[in-house]
RNA sequence: CGGGGUGUAGCGCAGUCCGGUUAGCGCACCUGCUUUGGGAGCAGGGGGUCCAAGGUUCGAAUCCUUGUACCCCGACCA
């Protein structure tokens, strides 16, 4: 008890510095850590099982909207980089470079970069895929007949980031990109709002992460995109978190690669392109929005083991009665398709497991004794209210199937009560400093539309514009910084 | 790239100011016994290039020089 004590401690006293408590809790609870690698990260096991849940989900939606998967080359050529302007620009600083293709053995011992074996073209690792792709697009599309063109592609990305943190910011990181081209602007637009809200859908009925969907300004807008739509998160910090977006990026890329098809009426024209994307970062939208002080908590869709079931015993002739009794609830649960575990290792009292898989975040836990042979009982706690009740042996299976449900819904309610707590209407600039300083979250406030005031707000305040939200307050107003005309309130956040 | 900090066992640290037994503590690990309904106890044990290179000294984890790595705060970003 002292220790527990002691771990809830070390925990609260961390909010003073939140971005130590997430890290603690991203290696404590088995998911990451960083690597030998500047920037990167190792994902251990328990983490990539949740990265695989989440894959397996989004990639079922993607193909029954129409996508396929395909895998383009990790490397791109430098020319092809610089084709696009404003995509170059966005990208530049934070791209890593291969220079060489072999090493030879130092006469003063290890090894050396050859200096004979330097690239006539510098090869780019990939920040994002845009370019190889396109490149390949154009000998793949002549027709309106080959359009749409909808292509998927799981991989992992390179940014050279100055700072970084686990799941958040890596300099390596998996993602998915979606790639597409279209005959005309309309057709899309109307991917890219659609991949932005199969994104929103998936936070909210698997991560159970309340998002607002929304277009990004002038100045957050993706490099090379005349649209970007956006999922904007709310962490448990008042942190904003973008957690996907999608971007609409007209003729851009078709005119900088040469992409053109033939109409119907025979006539050339540049394709429409989309590009859509989420990353490992979701894992860490999941973890902030969830967790509490005694660790991770995972929403049962996600969890990578949804019931853990712990034996108590003493000695040899219970611990065999206990199990046989576990392995039982155990298979009625996998018939249910519930995935669980039975943790039966021996050296390890009751009460550290029960902390443990707290910290992993399992849903629903099962533990069983004695007492509950002899009553026909199981003692049954949930993670997302750390409450016990004790059930009875017959019908658990169901019970637990239930719950699971129910703590699915519970967890995405609370983080939809946080949220609304934490978004606030401001209407003139004091206030929206003061609610920014006092609490942050989400701050609903006119501006008027111009980039210029937006810096001004960022460099006094820190807080940018998340997003100008597709649906609510649609109504006029007045910037609270320059009074001029707002057409509407935006979300405005700090973010991560 | 600016500002600050830290490199000592797998992890977390003390020792460094003021040089001096065999470099220490907690956790973890291994062995044994007792335990087991909320992070077990006792006993024993293993594990070190004290970040690197050079220098000062009879003697360096400790002092000096130069590197280097990582962390935190900014700027940049999914």
């Amino acid at each position: 008890m002292a220790q527990n004590e002691n771990q809830m401690k070390e925990l609260t006293s961390q909010e003073e510095d939140y971005s130590k408590w997430y890290n603690d809790l991203v290696v404590k609870a088995g998911l990451a850590e960083s690597s030998a690698v500047r920037g990167c990260m190792v994902i251990k096991p328990y983490g990539y099982a949740i990265w695989e849940k989440m894959q397996a989900v989004l990639d079922k939606k993607f193909k029954e909207t129409g996508h396929q998967n395909a895998y383009f080359p990790l490397f791109i050529p430098k020319s092809f980089f610089s084709k696009e302007a404003s995509h170059v620009e966005g990208f530049a600083k934070e791209c890593a470079v291969v220079t060489h293709y072999r090493l030879k053995t130092d006469p003063n011992g290890g090894v050396v970069v050859d200096p004979d074996a330097k690239l006539d073209e510098e090869l780019i690792v990939r920040p994002t895929s845009e370019t190889i792709i396109w490149n390949t697009y154009k000998n793949w599309i002549q027709s309106y007949r080959d359009l749409p063109l909808l292509i998927n592609q799981w991989a992992n990305v390179v940014r050279w980031e100055m700072r970084t943190r686990l799941f958040l910011r890596t300099a390596e990181f998996l993602w998915q990109e979606g790639h597409t081209a279209h005959a005309t602007k309309v057709e899309a637009l109307e991917e890219a709002q659609r991949m932005i809200h199969v994104y929103s859908d998936f936070a909210q009925d698997w991560m159970a992460l309340p998002v607002v969907i929304g277009r990004k300004s002038d100045t957050e807008r993706f490099a090379g995109a005349e649209e970007t739509f956006t999922i904007e998160a709310l962490m448990q910090d008042g942190k904003a978190l973008q957690s996907g977006t999608s971007h609409f990026l007209a003729q851009n890329f078709a005119k900088a690669f040469d992409v053109q098809f033939a109409n119907k009426e025979g006539k050339m024209e540049y394709v429409w392109a989309t590009s859509w994307g989420v990353s490992t970062r979701l894992m860490g939208a999941l973890i902030m929005a969830h967790s509490d002080n005694n660790g991770l908590v995972l929403p049962p869709r996600l969890a990578p083991i949804q019931v853990v079931l712990i034996p108590i015993y003493k000695g040899e002739e219970q611990m065999r009665a206990v199990l046989e009794q576990l392995d039982a609830i155990a298979s009625e649960l996998k018939a249910l398709d519930i995935s669980v575990k039975v943790d039966d290792r021996d050296n390890l009292r009751s009460g550290f497991k029960f902390s443990e898989w707290e910290l992993k975040g399992v849903p629903v836990r099962l533990a069983m004794g004695q007492r509950d042979i002899a009553q026909q009982t199981v003692e049954l706690a949930r993670r997302d209210t750390l409450t016990k009740q004790t059930v009875p042996r017959a019908g658990v299976a169901s019970c637990v199937q239930q719950l699971l449900d129910e703590i699915q819904q519970n967890i995405f309610a609370k983080a939809l009560e946080f949220r609304s707590s934490m978004t606030t209407t401001v209407d003139s600039y004091e206030q929206f400093k003061e609610v920014l300083q006092t609490k942050g979250g989400f701050i609903m406030a006119h501006w008027d539309g111009t980039p210029q005031t937006e810096e001004l707000i960022k460099n006094e305040t820190k807080a940018t514009i998340r997003c100008i939200p597709l649906v609510g307050d649609m109504t006029p107003g007045r910037c609270m910084v320059t009074g001029a005309p707002s057409a509407r309130r935006v979300m405005f956040a700090k973010s991560y």
